[in-house]
DNA sequence: TTTGAAAAGGAAACTGG
DNA sequence: CCAGTTTCCTTTTCAAA
Protein backbone atom coordinates (compact mmCIF):
# COMPACT_ATOMS: atom_id res chain seq x y z
CA UNK A 1 0.00 0.00 0.00
CA UNK A 2 2.14 2.53 -1.39
CA UNK A 3 -1.29 5.12 -1.84
CA UNK A 4 -4.35 4.68 0.35
CA UNK A 5 -6.27 1.85 -1.15
CA UNK A 6 -3.40 1.40 -3.88
CA UNK A 7 -1.56 -1.09 -4.55
CA UNK A 8 1.60 -1.45 -7.25
CA UNK A 9 -0.63 -2.32 -9.82
CA UNK A 10 -3.16 0.27 -9.21
CA UNK A 11 -0.86 2.63 -9.52
CA UNK A 12 1.08 1.59 -13.08
CA UNK A 13 -2.68 1.61 -14.32
CA UNK A 14 -2.49 5.06 -13.32
CA UNK A 15 0.32 6.34 -14.58
CA UNK A 16 -0.26 4.25 -17.93
CA UNK A 17 -3.64 6.26 -18.38
CA UNK A 18 -2.76 9.46 -17.62
CA UNK A 19 -0.16 8.96 -20.06
CA UNK A 20 -2.85 6.98 -22.98
CA UNK A 21 -5.92 6.67 -22.30
CA UNK A 22 -6.56 5.30 -25.04
CA UNK A 23 -4.64 1.89 -24.37
CA UNK A 24 -6.79 -1.15 -24.25
CA UNK A 25 -7.52 -3.54 -21.44
CA UNK A 26 -5.47 -6.06 -23.39
CA UNK A 27 -2.29 -3.88 -24.16
CA UNK A 28 -2.01 -2.64 -20.02
CA UNK A 29 -3.01 -6.45 -19.43
CA UNK A 30 0.61 -7.30 -21.10
CA UNK A 31 2.54 -4.52 -20.06
CA UNK A 32 1.89 -5.10 -16.49
CA UNK A 33 1.78 -9.04 -16.78
CA UNK A 34 -1.40 -9.50 -15.49
CA UNK A 35 -4.70 -11.12 -16.97
CA UNK A 36 -7.56 -8.93 -18.87
CA UNK A 37 -9.76 -9.54 -16.03
CA UNK A 38 -7.89 -8.41 -13.75
CA UNK A 39 -6.86 -5.06 -15.15
CA UNK A 40 -10.71 -4.94 -16.31
CA UNK A 41 -11.74 -5.24 -12.53
CA UNK A 42 -8.43 -2.86 -11.46
CA UNK A 43 -9.89 -0.36 -13.72
CA UNK A 44 -13.52 -0.24 -13.02
CA UNK A 45 -12.21 -0.12 -9.24
CA UNK A 46 -10.17 3.13 -9.92
CA UNK A 47 -13.39 4.86 -11.98
CA UNK A 48 -16.08 3.79 -9.21
CA UNK A 49 -14.19 5.33 -6.42
CA UNK A 50 -12.86 8.20 -8.22
CA UNK A 51 -9.68 8.00 -8.90
CA UNK A 52 -10.06 8.55 -12.32
CA UNK A 53 -12.44 11.32 -12.90
CA UNK A 54 -12.61 11.76 -16.85
CA UNK A 55 -11.14 10.58 -19.88
CA UNK A 56 -10.68 13.31 -22.10
CA UNK A 57 -8.93 14.19 -25.62
CA UNK A 58 -5.96 17.09 -25.31
CA UNK A 59 -6.20 19.09 -28.57
CA UNK A 60 -2.84 21.11 -29.88
CA UNK A 61 -3.88 24.44 -29.52
CA UNK A 62 -2.01 26.28 -31.65
CA UNK A 63 -4.14 24.56 -34.13
CA UNK A 64 -7.20 25.27 -33.07
CA UNK A 65 -6.15 28.94 -32.93
CA UNK A 66 -5.65 29.35 -29.50
CA UNK A 67 -2.66 30.77 -29.62
CA UNK A 68 -2.43 33.06 -26.80
CA UNK A 69 -2.54 31.46 -23.47
CA UNK A 70 -2.50 34.70 -20.41
CA UNK A 71 -1.61 34.30 -17.02
CA UNK A 72 -3.93 36.58 -14.90
CA UNK A 73 -3.10 37.61 -11.64
CA UNK A 74 -6.28 39.31 -9.71
CA UNK A 75 -6.53 41.34 -6.55
CA UNK A 76 -9.71 41.69 -5.20
CA UNK A 77 -10.89 44.75 -2.76
CA UNK A 78 -12.82 42.47 -0.19
CA UNK A 79 -12.54 38.63 0.86
CA UNK A 80 -15.41 38.45 2.29
CA UNK A 81 -16.96 34.87 1.67
CA UNK A 82 -20.21 36.74 -0.54
CA UNK A 83 -17.46 37.93 -2.80
CA UNK A 84 -14.90 35.65 -3.14
CA UNK A 85 -17.56 33.12 -4.05
CA UNK A 86 -19.37 35.51 -6.24
CA UNK A 87 -16.33 36.08 -7.92
CA UNK A 88 -15.61 32.92 -8.21
CA UNK A 89 -19.51 31.99 -10.06
CA UNK A 90 -19.06 35.08 -12.12
CA UNK A 91 -15.47 34.34 -13.53
CA UNK A 92 -15.97 30.25 -14.23
CA UNK A 93 -18.47 31.51 -16.63
CA UNK A 94 -16.59 33.28 -19.03
CA UNK A 95 -15.91 30.41 -21.90
CA UNK A 96 -12.04 31.74 -22.05
CA UNK A 97 -10.97 31.24 -18.86
CA UNK A 98 -9.88 27.81 -18.72
CA UNK A 99 -9.04 27.43 -14.95
CA UNK A 100 -9.37 29.77 -12.28
CA UNK A 101 -7.21 29.09 -9.05
CA UNK A 102 -7.31 31.05 -5.27
CA UNK A 103 -4.13 31.46 -4.45
CA UNK A 104 -1.98 32.55 -1.24
CA UNK A 105 0.39 35.20 -1.48
CA UNK A 106 0.08 38.45 -3.49
CA UNK A 107 -3.01 38.06 -5.69
CA UNK A 108 -6.19 36.41 -4.91
CA UNK A 109 -6.76 34.45 -7.83
CA UNK A 110 -4.61 33.24 -10.79
CA UNK A 111 -6.47 32.50 -14.08
CA UNK A 112 -5.45 30.47 -17.16
CA UNK A 113 -7.12 32.53 -20.41
CA UNK A 114 -7.12 31.07 -23.43
CA UNK A 115 -7.61 33.21 -26.66
CA UNK A 116 -6.78 33.66 -30.10
CA UNK A 117 -4.81 36.75 -29.66
CA UNK A 118 -4.39 39.91 -27.89
CA UNK A 119 -7.06 41.43 -29.31
CA UNK A 120 -9.34 38.71 -28.35
CA UNK A 121 -7.62 38.79 -24.83
CA UNK A 122 -7.90 42.82 -24.78
CA UNK A 123 -11.68 42.19 -25.42
CA UNK A 124 -11.86 39.72 -22.65
CA UNK A 125 -10.66 42.01 -19.99
CA UNK A 126 -12.75 45.02 -21.20
CA UNK A 127 -15.58 43.48 -21.60
CA UNK A 128 -16.16 40.47 -19.16
CA UNK A 129 -13.42 40.32 -16.99
CA UNK A 130 -12.67 44.09 -15.38
CA UNK A 131 -16.23 44.17 -15.39
CA UNK A 132 -16.86 42.38 -12.44
CA UNK A 133 -17.90 44.06 -9.54
CA UNK A 134 -14.77 43.55 -6.38
CA UNK A 135 -11.90 43.87 -8.36
CA UNK A 136 -8.69 46.14 -7.70
CA UNK A 137 -5.71 45.15 -9.89
CA UNK A 138 -5.51 42.32 -13.13
CA UNK A 139 -1.98 41.80 -13.95
CA UNK A 140 -1.59 39.75 -16.68
CA UNK A 141 1.34 37.71 -18.21
CA UNK A 142 1.72 36.23 -21.14
CA UNK A 143 2.85 32.74 -22.48
CA UNK A 144 5.95 33.27 -24.47
CA UNK A 145 6.50 29.03 -24.95
CA UNK A 146 5.72 25.74 -23.50
CA UNK A 147 8.85 23.75 -23.08
CA UNK A 148 6.74 21.06 -20.41
CA UNK A 149 3.21 20.70 -20.70
CA UNK A 150 1.65 17.72 -18.58
CA UNK A 151 -1.79 17.21 -17.25
CA UNK A 152 -0.49 13.81 -15.65
CA UNK A 153 0.55 14.28 -11.68
CA UNK A 154 3.20 12.28 -10.72
CA UNK A 155 2.34 9.41 -8.62
CA UNK B 1 -14.76 26.73 -42.20
CA UNK B 2 -14.57 28.42 -39.22
CA UNK B 3 -11.02 27.22 -37.97
CA UNK B 4 -8.75 26.27 -41.15
CA UNK B 5 -9.42 22.95 -42.13
CA UNK B 6 -12.81 22.32 -39.94
CA UNK B 7 -16.22 22.48 -40.61
CA UNK B 8 -18.69 22.65 -37.91
CA UNK B 9 -19.31 18.32 -37.20
CA UNK B 10 -15.33 18.40 -36.71
CA UNK B 11 -15.29 20.84 -34.55
CA UNK B 12 -18.56 19.31 -32.54
CA UNK B 13 -16.85 16.38 -32.30
CA UNK B 14 -13.41 17.96 -30.84
CA UNK B 15 -16.11 19.86 -28.12
CA UNK B 16 -17.64 16.49 -27.00
CA UNK B 17 -14.04 14.84 -26.54
CA UNK B 18 -12.64 17.27 -24.88
CA UNK B 19 -15.35 16.99 -22.60
CA UNK B 20 -15.46 13.03 -22.70
CA UNK B 21 -13.18 11.16 -24.13
CA UNK B 22 -14.28 7.57 -23.63
CA UNK B 23 -17.80 8.99 -26.18
CA UNK B 24 -18.30 5.92 -28.78
CA UNK B 25 -18.35 6.40 -32.26
CA UNK B 26 -21.73 5.55 -31.52
CA UNK B 27 -22.79 8.08 -29.05
CA UNK B 28 -21.17 10.59 -30.74
CA UNK B 29 -22.99 9.83 -34.46
CA UNK B 30 -26.12 9.98 -32.74
CA UNK B 31 -25.69 13.38 -30.89
CA UNK B 32 -24.73 15.12 -34.23
CA UNK B 33 -27.26 12.77 -36.31
CA UNK B 34 -24.69 11.54 -38.59
CA UNK B 35 -23.04 7.56 -39.47
CA UNK B 36 -20.50 6.16 -37.21
CA UNK B 37 -18.63 5.80 -40.25
CA UNK B 38 -18.57 9.52 -41.18
CA UNK B 39 -17.39 9.89 -37.15
CA UNK B 40 -14.74 7.27 -37.37
CA UNK B 41 -13.41 9.08 -40.41
CA UNK B 42 -13.51 12.11 -39.18
CA UNK B 43 -11.96 11.58 -35.64
CA UNK B 44 -9.33 9.51 -37.29
CA UNK B 45 -8.43 12.49 -39.61
CA UNK B 46 -8.32 14.78 -36.46
CA UNK B 47 -6.20 12.61 -35.17
CA UNK B 48 -3.92 12.08 -37.91
CA UNK B 49 -3.69 15.51 -38.86
CA UNK B 50 -2.80 16.52 -35.14
CA UNK B 51 -5.48 18.22 -33.72
CA UNK B 52 -6.31 15.43 -31.48
CA UNK B 53 -2.73 15.34 -29.58
CA UNK B 54 -3.91 12.48 -27.16
CA UNK B 55 -6.36 10.88 -25.41
CA UNK B 56 -5.53 10.75 -21.45
CA UNK B 57 -6.98 10.33 -18.29
CA UNK B 58 -7.52 13.33 -15.74
CA UNK B 59 -6.79 11.95 -11.76
CA UNK B 60 -8.43 13.15 -8.67
CA UNK B 61 -5.53 15.07 -7.40
CA UNK B 62 -6.77 14.85 -3.53
CA UNK B 63 -7.19 11.21 -3.88
CA UNK B 64 -3.86 10.29 -5.15
CA UNK B 65 -2.22 12.59 -2.92
CA UNK B 66 -1.02 15.75 -4.74
CA UNK B 67 -2.30 17.87 -2.35
CA UNK B 68 -0.44 20.91 -3.13
CA UNK B 69 -0.29 22.40 -6.38
CA UNK B 70 2.06 25.72 -6.53
CA UNK B 71 2.69 28.33 -8.67
CA UNK B 72 6.20 28.73 -8.89
CA UNK B 73 7.63 32.38 -10.50
CA UNK B 74 11.61 31.64 -11.50
CA UNK B 75 13.50 34.96 -12.52
CA UNK B 76 16.43 34.07 -13.97
CA UNK B 77 19.98 35.92 -14.53
CA UNK B 78 21.02 35.67 -18.19
CA UNK B 79 18.58 35.35 -20.67
CA UNK B 80 21.02 33.96 -23.33
CA UNK B 81 19.55 31.48 -25.34
CA UNK B 82 21.74 28.66 -24.06
CA UNK B 83 21.05 29.19 -20.52
CA UNK B 84 17.04 29.45 -21.32
CA UNK B 85 17.18 26.23 -22.94
CA UNK B 86 19.49 25.21 -20.22
CA UNK B 87 17.21 26.07 -17.75
CA UNK B 88 14.07 24.26 -19.30
CA UNK B 89 15.57 21.29 -20.13
CA UNK B 90 16.59 20.38 -16.41
CA UNK B 91 13.77 21.92 -14.98
CA UNK B 92 11.42 19.93 -17.47
CA UNK B 93 13.14 16.44 -15.74
CA UNK B 94 11.67 16.85 -12.51
CA UNK B 95 8.76 15.15 -12.21
CA UNK B 96 7.09 17.77 -9.63
CA UNK B 97 7.28 20.35 -12.56
CA UNK B 98 4.00 19.54 -14.54
CA UNK B 99 3.60 22.56 -16.87
CA UNK B 100 6.49 24.91 -17.63
CA UNK B 101 5.70 27.98 -19.26
CA UNK B 102 8.36 30.83 -20.35
CA UNK B 103 6.70 33.99 -19.73
CA UNK B 104 6.43 37.78 -21.14
CA UNK B 105 6.66 40.49 -17.64
CA UNK B 106 7.71 40.38 -14.42
CA UNK B 107 9.02 36.93 -14.15
CA UNK B 108 10.77 34.95 -17.02
CA UNK B 109 8.85 31.15 -16.02
CA UNK B 110 6.20 30.11 -13.74
CA UNK B 111 5.96 26.15 -13.27
CA UNK B 112 2.72 24.32 -11.93
CA UNK B 113 4.03 22.28 -9.38
CA UNK B 114 2.41 19.38 -7.70
CA UNK B 115 3.80 17.48 -4.32
CA UNK B 116 2.24 15.70 -1.69
CA UNK B 117 2.35 19.00 0.90
CA UNK B 118 4.63 21.91 2.07
CA UNK B 119 7.20 19.23 3.11
CA UNK B 120 7.70 17.70 -0.26
CA UNK B 121 7.13 21.24 -2.37
CA UNK B 122 10.34 22.54 0.78
CA UNK B 123 12.35 19.34 -0.46
CA UNK B 124 12.02 19.85 -3.94
CA UNK B 125 12.74 23.93 -3.74
CA UNK B 126 15.93 23.26 -2.10
CA UNK B 127 17.18 19.88 -3.27
CA UNK B 128 16.00 20.11 -7.07
CA UNK B 129 14.96 23.48 -8.32
CA UNK B 130 17.42 25.94 -6.35
CA UNK B 131 20.00 24.14 -7.42
CA UNK B 132 20.31 24.87 -11.08
CA UNK B 133 22.28 27.50 -12.41
CA UNK B 134 21.34 31.15 -13.10
CA UNK B 135 18.87 31.18 -10.70
CA UNK B 136 18.08 34.65 -8.91
CA UNK B 137 14.58 34.16 -7.19
CA UNK B 138 11.97 31.50 -6.96
CA UNK B 139 8.45 33.34 -5.65
CA UNK B 140 6.09 30.61 -4.49
CA UNK B 141 2.25 30.59 -4.48
CA UNK B 142 -0.09 28.15 -3.09
CA UNK B 143 -3.70 26.89 -4.64
CA UNK B 144 -5.80 27.07 -2.16
CA UNK B 145 -8.50 26.26 -3.94
CA UNK B 146 -9.54 25.60 -7.65
CA UNK B 147 -12.73 27.16 -8.55
CA UNK B 148 -12.72 26.18 -11.81
CA UNK B 149 -10.56 23.36 -13.95
CA UNK B 150 -10.98 22.35 -17.64
CA UNK B 151 -8.62 20.85 -20.02
CA UNK B 152 -10.86 22.07 -22.56
CA UNK B 153 -10.24 24.75 -24.99
CA UNK B 154 -12.82 26.68 -25.80
CA UNK B 155 -13.84 26.51 -29.13
C1' DT C 1 -17.81 12.57 -48.07
C1' DT C 2 -21.14 9.83 -46.67
C1' DT C 3 -23.37 5.61 -45.98
C1' DG C 4 -24.95 0.74 -44.59
C1' DA C 5 -23.25 -3.67 -43.96
C1' DA C 6 -19.85 -7.14 -42.97
C1' DA C 7 -15.69 -8.63 -40.55
C1' DA C 8 -12.61 -8.26 -36.76
C1' DG C 9 -11.59 -7.16 -32.25
C1' DG C 10 -12.44 -5.61 -27.59
C1' DA C 11 -15.43 -5.03 -23.39
C1' DA C 12 -18.32 -6.97 -20.04
C1' DA C 13 -20.14 -10.59 -17.41
C1' DC C 14 -19.78 -15.06 -15.80
C1' DT C 15 -17.87 -19.56 -14.73
C1' DG C 16 -14.78 -22.37 -12.14
C1' DG C 17 -10.14 -22.91 -10.55
C1' DC D 1 -5.92 -13.38 -9.16
C1' DC D 2 -6.45 -15.98 -13.53
C1' DA D 3 -8.01 -18.57 -17.73
C1' DG D 4 -11.71 -19.56 -20.61
C1' DT D 5 -16.28 -18.76 -22.61
C1' DT D 6 -20.25 -16.39 -24.24
C1' DT D 7 -22.58 -12.34 -25.43
C1' DC D 8 -22.66 -7.83 -26.65
C1' DC D 9 -20.83 -3.75 -28.36
C1' DT D 10 -17.43 -1.04 -30.91
C1' DT D 11 -14.05 -0.36 -34.24
C1' DT D 12 -12.41 -1.00 -38.67
C1' DT D 13 -12.81 -1.88 -43.39
C1' DC D 14 -15.02 -1.69 -47.80
C1' DA D 15 -17.97 -1.19 -51.84
C1' DA D 16 -21.27 1.83 -53.51
C1' DA D 17 -23.80 6.19 -53.97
Amino acid sequence: MILGDLDKIDIEILRLLQDDASLTNKEISSKLHKSIATIHERIRKLKEQGYIKRIVAILDRKKINRNLIAFSHVLLKEHTAATLIAFETEVSKFNEVMECFQMTGAHDFILRIATRDMEEYHEFLRNKLATLPNITTVQSYFVLSEPKSHTAYPI
